[in-house]
RNA sequence: GGGCAGGUACCCAAGUGGACAAAGGGGGCAGACUGUAAAUCUGUUGCCAUCGGCUUCCAAGGUUCGAAUCCUUGCCUGCCCA
């Protein structure tokens, strides 16, 4: 097997489209010949502060590169932040400020690491070359293509012929991004395939200005926890590098079976014949201990795993409660008979909205104290001084209420 | 610039003077069922409260005993024409 070929199976693994195979085969060659790694990259909107695992199946990606020797770079989009990309979305995003765009990109720069080489990955922001350019260069840039070609995009298409606003602003993003390619010289651009769009007008930006077109690679969308829809920050159903190891852990442990096998394929290098024989739950929690661990350490792992099986499986209270409140003599009428009333105190750990809430949950049976069902949202508690009431809101929250006699 | 149609709760969407805290769907939450799931079924989904009250239907005014519904102005959106 030749090293082109080499190289090419692991680029393909997991890849949905190449454009062309053929161009990213001479390329690699070339690379190969003249001992010039290619320069992979990929471009991220810093639109909220944390990755989620939806965006390393991309960085997986990218480690790929990185591992076959070729220069992978990291490009954080906070110029086009600024704009947001209308990509997949049917109505227009709102802008970020600058301010909103700088904080969130120094948290990706942190997050990236924890799967690439540090030492090996270039950090770039595009706003080193837009901000400088002035409007009469924007022009120009925008006078390399034009609006009929824009509307082919799927959403813009979609979005212009429901009637839905599509702003002038939005159709410089795929611009901008297109020219990032150019600025930077780029022989391979990775993207999601909501991308594509965006990634094949870098192809002919580069082209018009004379240089060769990047390959463009495109990797699948992963599902959110919903397991439908793709998974994103804003519509929330996603899974953050930096959720807390016990979130992250629950958020896998609620995802349907065949969402599970789809993470193993995207997220893992687990053998898929291996884990379909495996006992749905066993597999379960084993991909969201694998999972956690890739972002949080072993240790932290197993403490979520082992806090997890209290809380959830043997439905018991775990070892640290989402709150904790304390009473006190203010707190009740009458202290010689001290009692709260049950609503009241579950609005106090404040683990709920506001205290309908609280009375639907009591209505509902979404209550226990002490491991005992209440279900009158009238009810008042009597409280034993001392005493550490522990009180289940909900299917997944817990607090400890103690009254204090002085 | 002109004409027309719109802006309703987290989202979509009904409602066009009183019975509207506002149909229906989605989503969320809870219960049952389970494998902690998913699917399904049921309930629930503005806030406060014991009856009951309070604040909502783009914004500000106005008409009216009474407005999400009518009028005025403003802001926003789409379509058609220029």
């Amino acid at each position: 097997m030749s090293e082109v070929t080499r190289q090419i199976e692991l680029i393909l693994r997991g890849a949905v489209e190449v454009i062309q195979p053929s161009e990213l085969e001479a390329k690699l060659a070339r690379s190969l010949k003249e001992k010039h790694p290619l320069r992979v990259k990929a471009g991220f909107d810093p639109t909220a502060p944390d990755l989620h695992l939806g965006h390393t199946v991309l960085i997986h990606k990218l480690k790929h590169f990185q591992d076959l020797g070729h220069q992978v770079i990291f490009l954080i989009g906070d110029f086009t932040g600024m704009i947001g990309d209308p990509s997949g979305v049917s109505e227009t995003r709102a802008a970020l400020t600058k301010a909103q765009v700088e904080e969130n990109a120094k948290t990706y720069e942190r997050q990236i690491f924890k799967i690439l080489d540090r030492k090996k990955t270039t950090v770039e922001f595009n706003s080193r070359w837009m901000n400088p350019m002035k409007a009469e260069a924007m022009i120009q840039l925008s006078a390399h293509y034009n609006v009929a070609r824009m509307l082919e995009r799927e959403d813009f298409h979609k979005r212009y012929h429901e009637g839905k606003p599509i702003s002038i602003h939005e159709f410089l993003y795929p611009l901008i991004q297109g020219y990032d390619s150019v600025a930077l010289k780029a022989d391979v651009e990775l993207g999601g395939t909501d991308q594509k769009f965006n990634l094949l007008v870098g192809r002919d930006l580069q082209r018009d200005f004379g240089q060769e077109a990047q390959v463009v690679l495109t990797t699948p969308l992963l599902e959110g926890t919903d397991g439908v829809k793709k998974m994103s920050k804003s519509l929330g159903n996603y899974i953050a590098l930096e959720d807390r190891p016990e979130d992250m852990f629950g958020k896998l442990m609620s995802i349907s079976d065949t969402l599970m096998l789809r993470y193993y394929e995207l997220l893992t290098t687990e053998d898929l014949t291996r884990v379909k024989a495996m006992h749905p739950m066993e597999a379960k929690l084993a991909l969201a201990e694998q999972i956690v661990t890739r972002y949080h350490g072993t240790k932290a792992a197993n403490q979520a795993k082992a806090g997890f099986q209290q809380k959830f499986r043997e439905r018991e209270f775990p070892a640290e409660p989402d709150a904790r409140v304390t009473l006190t003599q203010a707190d009740v009428k009458n202290p010689a008979a001290p009692a709260t009333l049950l609503v009241d105190l579950v609005a106090r750990t404040g683990l709920v909205p506001s205290k309908s809430e609280a009375r639907r949950l009591i209505a509902q049976g979404g209550v226990e104290v002490d491991e005992e069902k209440r279900t009158d949202p009238n009810a008042s508690l009597m409280l034993t001084p001392g005493h550490q009431y522990r009180l289940r809101i909900g299917r997944r929250k817990f607090a400890i209420v103690e009254f204090q006699q002085k």
